[in-house]
DNA sequence: GTCTATACGCGGATAGAC
DNA sequence: GTCTATCCGCGTATAGAC
């Protein structure tokens, strides 16, 4: 497919990136549906419709592509990230915009949160290997966050590491676990409508959380 | 191993069940470890001390060693909530002896969180297969348990599959996500001391997105 | 009932033509 | 740079001895 009339094939670096991109959306897409041992090379090249030494071109081994899916996500979601906080000076706006963010950022990749969780039920090589103190930055990221709220009087005195884990858990799990929700909302929950009340209600649960009151009333 | 002394064996069932607990264990140990894909008969084998063909004797495929494994975990599961249920004529008694029963549960088996939360990232053949209607059913069950604290007035409303979700997300991340809860408290998740500070914690966090109140003042 | 040996397919990776 | 063809190891499952 996708044959362009071509003369002599012009020298230096091609303006369009090949299909890099394409291998690179195909491989996220069959990685987070399948894990990365359940994915093969070939079904990942059908679906980009390539053929597996084609991708070899590109991509050394089947794990340098599977990293390369799972930079690309930590770059996109730490430029959200990096992209809401300091919106605002009020504590709770903030972490409003934050979760808001993460929510939305889900919502728009579906193939995101369940490759970010997988990393950690697989205890993948990703987050063991190269990236673990990546990740573990932004753990304690959170952490800190709380704690600060914490100290600011913001967020009701507890445990921040136990706060941490259950709210990460709360966003991860409803976009990682498709089938679950699914059959809990009876609907799609990427769907647009699906997302605004999703972003609604976490926004409530955090506060609910870290101070007892939902924010809205 | 296990040699038994017999003479001529006797007929019908075996008091023992032969060793097929200790191939059970072992399979719930790889599958919860690597997935079910991940996972392979030798590695089963190997880890219970007996040879792929000896399991092959048991159970007459992988698939069905696995579902094994996992009508094992929703039974016993399903026991430990049969048992904690109608404790209390108190609302939030009774929430809060189900909330413990789950995390202790999940405590005591470290690969039971995993396999189910497994299933549903996966799109699993149990979950998706012969026991959706079983899921389905504890989903449903949830939300009903929700629904009525609300129209009881117990609980502040909300939408009850949205808090539903969060809820089971914040119980099944911790213990399955376990590299993440690790560095996140720096300790073992699954040790007497940290469960019962899940405990506690989860408690007060449910309490909190229902009511806004920790419960403990 | 458990072993050894093996059939058979699939998955990752490479060689070499074009 | 992409293709076809192939190597090789691993994984499921079975056959047949003991």
């Amino acid at each position: 497919m996708q044959k362009v009339a071509h003369t002599k094939r012009r020298r230096g670096r091609p303006v369009i990136p090949v299909e890099t991109s394409a291998v690179l959306s195909a491989a996220r897409q069959v990685f987070a549906s399948a894990g990365y041992r359940g994915a093969s090379m070939s079904n990942i090249a059908k679906t980009c419709g390539v053929t597996k030494a084609a991708i070899y071109n590109h991509y050394s081994s089947k794990e340098s592509l599977y990293f390369a899916v799972l930079e690309e996500i930590v770059a996109s979601l730490g430029g959200m990230i990096e992209g809401v906080t300091g919106e605002s000076d009020e504590f709770f706006q903030s972490l409003d915009a934050l979760g808001e963010g993460v929510v939305r950022y889900f919502g728009a990749r579906p193939d995101a949160a369940r490759l970010i969780l997988r990393e950690f039920v697989d205890n993948g090589p990703f987050q063991s290997g190269p990236m673990a103190s990546l990740f573990d930055q932004v753990l304690q990221g959170v952490v800190s966050l709380l704690s600060m709220g914490m100290a600011m009087g913001e967020i009701t005195s507890q445990d921040p590491q136990q706060l941490a884990g259950s709210v990460i858990g709360l966003h991860l799990h409803w976009f990682a676990a498709r089938p679950m929700t699914e059959s809990l909302i009876g609907a799609d929950p990427f769907s647009e409508a699906e997302i605004d009340k999703r972003v609604s209600s976490v926004k409530a649960q955090v506060r609910m959380l870290c101070t007892g009151d939902s924010g809205i009333g």
